[in-house]
DNA sequence: CATTTCATTTGCGATAGCGCAAATCAATTT
DNA sequence: AAATTGATTTGCGCTATCGCAAATGAAATG
């Protein structure tokens, strides 16, 4: 397999290129611009006017957003497969929000023209990137929800599970979260304070149902933790 | 000018037919079938099968999400151009949310396979579909953030300038929002309870800012109501 | 290895806003 | 008009969570 192919299918496998066949994927990486990200690099902030269309191969990338009064709130993490800054393709506008890399990662990115041509003549792409944008309000909906009726615990609870689901690596004692999180990024994540998170998980690990060191987070009782999760 | 012409012109000024000329538009509608709503009416319950992807006509539809234990929030409102369910076309899913008419209302339903054939007979469509679905996540983002970093009175203030920017009618007194809006439908849009957002309104009715009759909101003051929602 | 820097923990007081109850007001029906 | 039903207001106690400070721990740097 020589690397080409190995490009091909990496790009096979994500839910823009679905239902694509090879060669045509092949065309639309040649058009774009690959780039690495190194750990805490900017690839774009919040203001920045739009020109890029991004789509994840490697890594995760932290979407957030600073208020006026400068609070920071996390929107997303966006995985391999994922994109983002698809207005960058509708409008001329500033990026809404700001994409860092939270560990070595790789992007390709798109300029607006080239987005346009390659949605023009494969309209497979743009239902695609529908899709995943639908998924992303879908997520977004839901996650406004528990802000809205849940208690931090709870909200904590699901977000450890939701990046269970996302980065969760089977180890010998649990499941181990792949992102370095910080009580602050969990925080930011559910609305609440880096005090708070720290209570929460100080708790459930003196109750043994977790576990962190250098800033991983392992699970080791998951349904523990679903359990307080569904909790009314 | 006959109904259809009438019609024709009403679908072009919508986000999802931009660009598209006169005889493609009418294709797209003859395929689809309107459907009328009294007010109240249920569109499509949370949990039912999505079988069909709506585009509104005419009214307001409101899009809310029931709790496992029970509690109502507010989404989103849509209104004459706007679209949702478009996660029809993509899987065979169940509607996330439930979709109610606010006031008499018509929308436009295709089912899947409609509206797969015309997205990929007329690939501007998707791109539209795209475009507006990108708005609606803006939105919700934005609204998380809210939601996570401002007080009640503060979105209480925000809400109210959403509802006059969308369906804001200028009177003789000052601007009505043309959407009965009771204190719960307020609260359930921004996460609190209708006993705060009642306190919050009586308070700047009392100062003469805005104005409640028969389930109508009239600003009175619209600069003083915008300044505290900037206010930090 | 000492030092700086950054993340986490923990304690404690303050408070926004919830939750409930009861009263009032408005609209609709009989 | 009287009665019912639903929306709104208001009072009051309660609590989850914030906000800050200070201590501790861990990691990075000279």
């Amino acid at each position: 397999m020589n690397t080409h192919d190995h490009m091909i299918d990496n790009f096979s496998k994500s839910e823009l290129f679905k239902n694509l066949p090879a060669d045509q994927i092949n065309e639309i990486i040649c058009i774009g611009s690959t780039q690495p990200l190194k750990p805490k690099a900017i690839l774009f902030y919040q203001g920045d006017p739009a020109k890029n269309y991004f789509w994840v191969k490697q890594g995760t990338l932290k979407l957030s957003q600073v208020t006026e009064d400068g609070k920071e709130i996390t929107l997303r993490y966006i995985s391999p497969g994922d994109m983002t800054a698809a207005l960058a393709i509708m409008k001329q506008k500033e990026y809404p929000v700001t994409a860092q890399a939270m560990e070595p990662s790789t992007v390709v990115a798109w300029n607006r023209s080239q987005i346009l041509k390659i949605m023009e003549k494969f309209p497979r792409v743009t239902i695609n990137a529908l899709s995943i944008v639908l998924e992303q309000l879908d997520d977004m909906q839901i996650r406004y929800m528990e802000l809205c009726t849940q208690q931090v615990e709870q909200r904590v609870a699901r977000t450890l599970m939701r990046f269970v689901r996302t980065s969760g690596k089977k180890n010998n004692n649990g499941i181990c979260i792949d992102i370095p999180l910080s009580r602050k990024d969990i925080a930011e994540y559910i609305g609440t304070t880096l005090f708070t998170v720290s209570r929460v998980l100080s708790m459930w690990e003196k109750k043994g149902w977790l576990k962190t060191s250098k800033g991983q987070i392992i699970i080791l009782e998951p349904h523990k933790i679903v359990e307080f999760s569904e909790e009314i």
